[in-house]
DNA sequence: CTGAAAGCGCTTACAG
DNA sequence: CTGAAAGCGCTTACAG
């Protein structure tokens, strides 16, 4: 059925050493002997099992990707970036989700015993971070994509979110804004903190008044940028402009601001953060705070290729800019 | 280093083959020996390498999956319900994309020929379905998540393209709109066809003028739903109602309607096809026609896990129902 | 420059 | 009920 590297030998009258030789580029290798076997190879279309290779060298060229899931509005960017690069070197992508909870990770936990990859990327789902350090340290090579700010003990790739917080800062300052309210994400991220001092120092800095009633503790989703608005209006509380620590809550805010007669931006401008699809399907579309999540995955995919041959690890991020993406919510002037 | 059968066999003092018996659940071992072997199991936390295994028993456990890319708005539902039924069943899933064009298809092909895995799911990449048709007809079990309507010759699961714009029509009519609009997608696509008959017919049958001057020829994009609703309205067409191909279509033509003043749905009413995330961050939000995305995706995982056992592939497309969806853009009254 | 042989870690007839 | 041996399809010292 399948063409071996035993037919290969037969069919160029030499043995399986030396197929092997030139299917593995060995220099010492007689020209035309190598010539004639590569006919053979290209006639007969022989690939060498890979399962066969994998036990042979005790690797497998494949590398495990674990994420929470696959229906967050940016896992595919992130995907993308990490997919092109493994497959440009030849690597096999091994998907793993979270989305059965524990029973997941009972699953993904037996793969990594089997061996099944050689190296691992990972987006953290919840409260793993303490079982990936471990496969880390046990010797797996391992990649965290954090997008919560983690700063773990083991090789990482990050991006701006203090800074990029701050350029949400000076733009509004830029735009002429001098009362910005802020919506935070969920209170125990580290990215929370860092974009919400981020914006809080540069915004003190910039001679903008950051009134401790205009911080509004969100989720991360829509419904809480429309709570925040709602409230901070029935308050009384006047404010000219709005940070928000994600897309989502943004678009929430927008809402909420239209349902109560403001305009955007003449009377309200709004700055999300991520750069997600929706940004662009918002009325008036979002200026946000970029993340490069596409470059993300393909530098934790990079990063993670480099380890597999047998560069040293660096336990300090690798942090990627954000930037700023001007769009009609919060136009410049 | 890692431990092996041999070594559990050692301990438990027994033969490699015992081990593999109990491994594998063979029954015809002794209580007591099978015991003392799941102990040493136990306590060495011995795991089977699936290399091995693979090796040894000519299949790998693994299913390949086959995308386009994976940036598209639906394509992470799809993804994740394959995922987990795969996952369930203890099936490694192989990620490949096209992303990088005809150089990744010529790496998926040498994975095919690695045999790098038991059988492929795949969402048809521009132009492949000879392709793939061609790895089906080789023997590899293969099953197309048809979102394009292409009634291919193997085993595909798509959905009721016609009876769901049939559904739009049918809403459209009972909520009282009498001169509909469609924006179509790319002609070509089976989809299309199958949606613009069953938007026709039933518009026709409910007494609704469907207008030929009323048919845009679009192409999935934001950008034609706008066009579309600009050079209807430039060329004096009076229409109540839209009925898009998708909801990217429709978020442009709700953006064309608000730039001309019209409001929506009192004076056009709007309905999608998808039913995508942005549905929900339109403004109004969206009426659509949702793709079962997710249980396309867990359906054609069972069917490839089916015929992996053996089960005979049926050419016959499994076809699951669209739903309607009504949101603000076309609600009932 | 080339090949015979052992080994990677399993499974599976076959024999007892 | 159990084990020795061959085999899956490669790679890699080792010897020549």
């Amino acid at each position: 059925m399948r063409v071996t590297i035993a037919d290969v030998a037969r069919r160029a009258g030499v043995s399986k050493t030396t197929v092997s030789r030139v299917l593995n580029g060995k220099s010492d290798v007689d020209a035309d002997t190598a010539h004639r076997i590569r006919e053979v190879i290209a006639e007969t279309g022989y690939v060498p099992s890979s399962r066969a290779v994998g036990l042979a060298r005790g690797q497998a060229r494949t590398v495990g990707m674990l994420v929470p899931s696959l229906t967050w509005p940016w896992m595919g960017m992130v995907l993308q970036g990490a997919v092109d690069v493994l497959e440009a070197d030849g690597y096999g992508v091994l998907l793993y989700t979270c989305n059965r909870g524990d029973e997941s990770l009972r699953r993904f936990a037996v793969q990594v015993s089997a061996s099944a990859f050689d190296g691992l990327l990972v987006i953290e789902p919840e409260n793993t971070l303490d079982y990936i350090a471990q496969l880390h340290s046990k010797g797996l090579p391992v990649v965290l994509i954090d997008d919560r700010g983690h700063h773990p003990g083991f090789p990482s790739v990050a991006t701006t979110n203090r800074e990029g917080a701050a350029a949400a800062a000076r733009h509004l300052a830029a735009i002429g804004r001098r009362r910005p309210a802020m919506v935070t994400g969920i209170g125990h991220f580290g990215c929370v903190r860092d974009r919400s001092q981020g914006f809080t120092e540069t915004a003190a800095a910039e001679g903008l008044r950051l009134d401790p009633r205009l911080v509004f503790g969100g989720d991360f989703t829509k419904e809480c940028g429309r709570t925040a608005v709602n409230e901070m209006l029935a308050a009384g509380l006047d404010f000219d402009s709005v940070f928000a620590h994600n897309d989502l809550a943004a678009a929430g805010v927008l809402g909420a601001l239209r349902d109560a007669g403001l305009r955007v931006p003449e009377d309200v401008a709004v700055i999300g953060f991520d750069d997600v699809p929706v940004a662009l399907h918002t009325e008036p579309t979002l200026t946000t705070i970029r993340q490069p999540l596409r470059e993300m995955g393909e530098a934790a995919a990079r990063l993670l290729l480099s380890h597999l041959r047998g560069a040293p690890a660096s336990a300090d991020p690798l942090v990627l800019p954000t930037s700023l993406v001007v769009r009609d919510s919060a136009p410049s002037i």
